[in-house]
DNA sequence: AGCATTGTTTCACA
DNA sequence: TTGTGAAACAATGC
């Protein structure tokens, strides 16, 4: 669920929210959220120290504790994570598959949230009474000391135009995996990929070689635009062609039928008529 | 019951 | 060795 909009929200959150404040009680107890660590080994790396800056490349999103002199704790949102800080969360706006319909506008989108608190995977709690809370409800999200971040890409909306025409325009897999590929660049999941290909009318299983230098300037453009656009209206399900993508969709451009395939390993829609 | 799901890692294979 | 694709992972909803 959480791609690259969603995990800035989070990192934003925790910045402006949970810097600064003392550590005194760490849960995690959840042995698959926090593996490979032990219970217990988190608890004693943060407790009385205090979050100094939130940090993210793409969806991998790590928080530098006392000034850079401790560990960092490295957090990923999974497939469903969100980030909660006191009374104000972060992430996954949803919580459940695509058949869920996005509510975010006024109000919460899921009062449920809140009423579950078994999916608090893993749980900062501050010394002035507050918490920070890794919530997942599909338990994929980690809590880990000293992330790697060296299997990384670039950050999508970092990436400079020649540097992504070099890194994406280049083998025999589908244009959609290639960005899709975390090494190749970071940040853009199946939803933020389904988007970008149909805004800038390129289909999803073009082998990414056979880019031309105009598609791939016209991709990095669309990238960047859609990924500030997801972030500005509060997650990928804003896009455009996202409430398209299900039995009967259409084109919102050209009303062709769209279609439908597992390209990537993910489920893919896209204009067969526009998307060349 | 069986299938689907917005992410990552591991493994098999060419 | 590298690139590619499928399966596994956990949990939930339809």
């Amino acid at each position: 669920m959480p791609e690259l909009p969603e995990v800035e929200a989070a990192r934003a959150l925790i910045e402006a929210r949970a810097l600064h404040r003392e550590i005194a009680a760490v849960d995690d107890r959840d042995s698959y959220v926090c593996r490979p660590h032990g219970p217990g080994e988190l608890a004693d790396a943060l407790c009385g120290r205090t979050l100094t800056a939130a940090c993210r490349i793409g969806k991998s999103m790590w928080c530098e504790t006392d000034g850079g002199d401790g560990p960092s704790l490295g957090l990923h949102l999974g497939m469903a994570g969100r980030i909660i800080v006191d009374d104000h969360y972060a992430g996954d706006p949803v919580g459940d598959g695509p058949t869920s319909g996005y509510s975010g506008a006024a109000g919460h989108p899921d009062p449920g949230f809140a009423t579950n608190p078994q999916w608090a995977r893993f749980t900062l709690g501050f010394a002035d009474g507050g918490e920070l809370l890794l919530f997942d409800k599909r338990r994929l999200g980690r809590a880990v000391l000293d992330p790697r971040l060296d299997a990384l890409g670039p950050d999508a909306l970092e990436v400079g135009k020649a540097e992504l025409a070099a890194r994406v325009g280049s083998g025999a897999a589908p244009l959609k995996a290639r960005i899709m590929d975390q090494s190749v660049i970071a940040g853009v999941g199946n939803l933020l990929a389904d988007e970008t290909l149909w805004q800038a009318s390129l289909s999803p299983v073009r082998p990414a070689g056979e880019l031309d230098a105009e598609e791939l300037a016209r991709l990095w453009t669309v990238m960047r635009r859609t990924t500030r656009a997801a972030i500005k209206r509060g997650g990928v399900h804003t896009g455009e062609l996202i409430p398209h993508r299900r039995r009967g969709g259409t084109c919102p451009r050209c009303a062709a039928d769209l279609v439908r395939a597992t390209v990537g390993g993910r489920t893919t829609w896209w204009c067969p008529v526009e998307q060349t």
